[in-house]
DNA sequence: GTCTATACCGTGATAGAC
DNA sequence: GTCTATCACGGTATAGAC
């Protein structure tokens, strides 16, 4: 009771780091229990004893950061608006409410976020895991911006707005899974890991979308 | 001599099409061969017999249809130039030549190219997989839309022009990988195999990001 | 309760016989 | 071209150590 306390969280961590690690770089079937439990320094059971099956293990990864990376965003998105006062946020900043935390966490150098973000992209753009995973975690707060969008927009037609929160998110998620293919195409000019330059200019064009197509 | 040269081939393409079929559906590791081979109708020695490994049979799969798509869009490019001659071309329709030839084979009704661009996501959204296949299939043929994205906006800094593609790309990639996430998120109001409606809306969101990012 | 060692049994890719 | 055998590896259950 005393120091089991403090030995066994840490490594059930322990799994869900190699976890996020290994299934963002070589996606759910890709890899191996025991690959994650020999990463982890653990025995192959443990996984199964701390998280069910596999495909348990692998949800829990992808909810256990899900909360604050909401929290950061909805705090992002409410001081926007509170900036704003009394007027009503515009696109670009509602964008940069959306996006900056990730560059955030990006920034503070934690390797686990950095799987993370990339396991959000692998997710997002699978059709089995995105379907199972993706709302429960995401579309509460996705709302929550969508609705500040249409607030900004208040001309825009309902599903134009979701076409162009979707271009966002097909554009980020290219970002997040960092593939190294705008280094090849560019020949070096752009590098999949420069987020700041990433962001600096999604936020712009983006934004210039949303004008574009949801003026009436 | 004869009854074999016309069933020899109709089995390869069958391995080749439930290969595309079911990659497209669960990924590389996702996929066993028996699986294609049953789904094809042959035995499952068959596939290694004509393609050798299981990765070299994933290649063959995405290499197939690249030629094919490569020419019906440097064709709608080399379309959009004669029109507009003797000025250079848009913004819009240089996206527009990108876009189209896609729209084109999905309304073909195809299945075969469905499951196809499926891929392309898959394979785009993968670190190794994008990796590998990406530049080979498709380098040359985006170098030849940014050289007419360059001359369209001679002013644009030449690293930007490599962004807003990466923002084009991405989001065209989470069209192309259907996972009804939009169709949840607007409860109804999109549908995630609308395609004519996501590029409608995508060639101006696209243009306007382009003008706003690349002046100057 | 936390963790390890081990065994089970199905399934996979692939080589080699036919 | 086809069928079969091989052999490694996968997820997972269990028994018991700490």
């Amino acid at each position: 009771m005393t120091t089991d306390q403090s030995k066994a969280p840490a490594k059930r961590d322990r799994i869900l780091d190699a976890a996020e690690h290994l299934f963002a770089e070589r996606g759910f079937e890709g890899v191996t229990l025991r690959q994650i439990a020999s990463q982890a320094g653990v025995d192959v059971a443990l996984a199964s004893y701390h998280f069910g099956k596999k495909d348990e293990l692998f949800t829990a990864v992808f909810q256990r950061r899900a909360g604050e990376l909401n929290d950061r965003r909805l705090a992002a998105l409410a001081e926007a608006k509170r900036q704003a006062m009394p007027n009503t946020v515009s696109v670009e900043a509602i964008i940069s409410a959306f996006l900056r935390p990730l560059e955030d966490v990006q920034r503070e150098g934690d390797s686990g976020w950095q799987h993370y973000l990339a396991l959000i992209a692998y997710v997002n753009n699978h059709t089995y895991w995105g379907q199972r995973l993706m709302s429960s975690a995401f579309d509460q707060l996705v709302t929550e911006f969508i609705g500040a969008l249409k607030a900004a927009l208040p001309e825009a037609p309902n599903d134009k707005i979701y076409w162009c929160y979707h271009n966002l998110s097909g554009a980020l998620t290219l970002t997040l899974a960092r593939t190294g293919r705008i280094d090849r195409l560019s020949e070096g000019a752009c590098r999949s890991d420069d987020y700041q330059s990433a962001y600096d200019q999604m936020i712009p064009f983006m934004a210039a979308g949303f004008y574009s197509v949801c003026k009436a």
